[in-house]
DNA sequence: TTCAATTGGGACTATAATGGTCCCAATTAA
DNA sequence: TTAATTGGGACCATTATAGTCCCAATTGAA
């Protein structure tokens, strides 16, 4: 299986929500109330997206989040890059890779090619191709875009509980 | 970083290594050898694939492995399948998905896709295409077709690093 | 028949990766 | 100043993975 962490879906669903109301002002906490995922989550996801431009964040009173770019500028990639990082199938595609064989290996050629054809797959599915129910339904509430993933693992344990 | 296990790598090795030895008689000893990988791990790689049906095999003092189709009619997709089971993205596509929120969920409708359009993409590359150098060397030895895996292990993870 | 060479089908363990949480510093507005 | 908020980690528990090993079943040959 061709896996990809919880912590990407999570990202992808915060994109598509922040695509979805682009004027409103988001902030970790809404988000993660209008998302339904635990705020700690949120925030490490929301950092990850904030620190590789894919987001613009503001601090302090009043500060939050919103895209860097319009949605159909925005990639699946680039999401998937942001949270995991630089897409590659095998380690020997990897820039990290230091196997002694790369020379000899004729196989690593062919991993690359296999590698762009996914990384290019990914690319051409912007992060608007993912609000498909704006030309199908219509009223539909933020509530439906809550993440594929597990209510049931979700535990809400928060840390931003110091008022008493 | 979209992630595939080593054992998939290994796999894809052995296949090619196969794919251009069709001829000769490979147990699994014979293949740790030429390829330079573990025994064990060998094997457990080589019963994935003969249990997918991508390797015939034959038990038995002479037994061994061949592969089960032409090299030009297996699909990296089927390799990858066959070692780490269907390809799936994220956990709502899935066939062992149990979220609640699958009927709400129109994110779940889009991964399908982007699944799909990954899928079709390691489907149309064959293992033919891995043996490149058919057409480019010739008197190639079967020591080229090392994996593209570690030898000496990849130690090197500092990502601790994030400054913008 | 008996033995040796193989694959089949696991179990098992140590390590690495991941998810999830929490803490505190820096920033900003009121 | 104080409260709200993001930034940049540290930390731990759980899971997944890689890698090894064991024994039964099968087959060919002495």
């Amino acid at each position: 299986m061709l896996r990809m962490g919880k912590l990407t879906d999570y990202g992808i669903v915060l994109m598509s929500y922040l695509a979805e109301n682009t004027r409103l002002h988001h902030n970790a906490q809404t988000l993660a109330d209008a998302v339904r995922m635990p705020l700690p989550t949120v925030r490490k996801v929301l950092k990850a997206l904030s620190q590789s431009g894919l987001l613009n964040s503001e601090r302090g009173a009043h500060g939050g989040y919103s895209l860097a770019k319009p949605a159909d500028a925005i990639s699946i990639a680039e999401v998937i890059t942001a949270i995991e990082g630089p897409i590659a199938l095998t380690e020997c595609v990897s820039t990290e890779s230091h196997c002694d064989q790369e020379v000899h290996c004729v196989v690593q050629t062919n991993w690359e090619r296999i590698n762009s054809t996914v990384t290019h797959a990914l690319d051409e599915v912007k992060l608007s191709d993912m609000l498909v129910h704006q030309a199908h339904v219509d009223g539909v509430s933020p509530i439906h875009f809550y993440s594929s993933v597990p209510q049931s693992d979700l535990v809400t344990k928060q840390d931003g509980e110091l008022h008493g």
